[in-house]
DNA sequence: GTCTATATTAAGATAGAC
DNA sequence: GTCTATCTTAATATAGAC
């Protein structure tokens, strides 16, 4: 799998160009709200142009959809079950909390998918990503097992960390409407926030 | 405000079927992605008969978007100044939870709007919603400045009580697909989960 | 108040010249 | 590979009879 077909220069620029532009449009209107207009415009091609590199607006939201998986689910695989249980979960939460703030646009696009119920990516939500919850889920286990981490429900731990961290991402603009802000300063006072969340969570209490 | 026009029986049930059936629609699909056609088939009217009550697609999605927005400020006005601190703010988390679960429409129509940037709501998030906000981010300052809960950040403590709660409906088919369950009984959990997770963190440590 | 029929526009996609 | 022109469909909205 992955393999690319070989591709002019031109080519290659110009795919890019449709992939970059269908990201903005898709993660800002929605699929449906999306038109094939905006993202040729956006890509600086005519619309026939566009629709020479992708057969249709379909094709290309699936292609920014896939490429978008793996980056997405990479952070959770990257726990370290020989790491420090608390160090390793905080990091964890580190990790999505940069996501978010580096690639909103990528968080918003899948939020939207979901929230649509996931028409297309749900294989991957009950195949490699659930195989993958469970995983991680099992060794929270053992970790709390062995009094390492306090006993809590390891499946809402990690919801709970999708959703903190994706929240600065998809709410965007309600966080920065209610901070008064227009920048990205308060991810400094997200991260802050979020790690004593989690510290005073995971910390085993008493022995 | 809140004046209801007169009107006949036969009249307020259709306004009625009309909005319930719009709140299923745009909330499955977004606004975009939402047509008049599948409105009427849900509230059994024409398509013509429809239009009848309701001028444009349009003004159908901003009475729905309106009327729901007081219900999803209520809980945060709730918060007692007077009551014991650790408890209003559990108490606020779980009336969020209910919400959740017993709404989930709504908030998937509010996730949808502000993704989509917020168009039609941004005057009430940086009207009244920030107001509220800012009322109770001063409250949780006094609570913590006499050593009532610990000293966190108000803001993203509010922000982390949206998230965590409402992901339970916006992101129902991820939460349902890794956990292999079709109903409400991990809202039992999640309450759990919740509650240890904001006990944890607000109970002040030492002293 | 409700219906059938239809006008109007927007958007996805294709034909065919260059 | 890129363009202009165009086909086709779907969706909002309206006209006008009953």
């Amino acid at each position: 799998m992955n393999v690319e077909k070989p591709r002019t220069r031109i080519q290659q620029k110009n795919r890019e160009r449709i992939l970059n532009a269908a990201l903005d449009v898709f993660s800002a209107e929605g699929f449906r709200g999306a038109t094939i207009d905006q993202i040729a415009i956006a890509a600086e091609l005519s619309k026939p142009n566009l629709l020479y590199y992708f057969p249709s607006k379909e094709a290309i939201y699936t292609e920014v959809l896939s490429s978008l998986l793996t980056t997405w689910l990479d952070p959770l695989q990257a726990i370290d079950s020989q790491g420090d249980p608390i160090e390793e979960i905080l990091g964890y939460v580190r990790r999505k909390l940069e996501l978010s703030r580096d690639f909103p646009r990528e968080s918003r696009l899948f939020a939207n998918e979901i929230l649509r119920g996931a028409p297309r990516i749900l294989d991957q939500i009950e195949g490699p990503l659930r195989r993958m919850v469970d995983d991680k889920v099992a060794l929270f286990q053992n970790w709390s097992r062995d009094g390492k981490i306090s006993p809590i429900d390891p499946f809402h731990l990690i919801f709970s960390i999708w959703a903190t961290t994706q929240h600065y991402a998809d709410f965007s603009v309600q966080v920065r409407g209610i901070l008064r802000t227009n920048d990205d300063a308060h991810y400094v006072d997200a991260e802050d926030f979020l790690m004593t969340l989690y510290r005073a969570t995971l910390t085993p209490r008493g022995n």
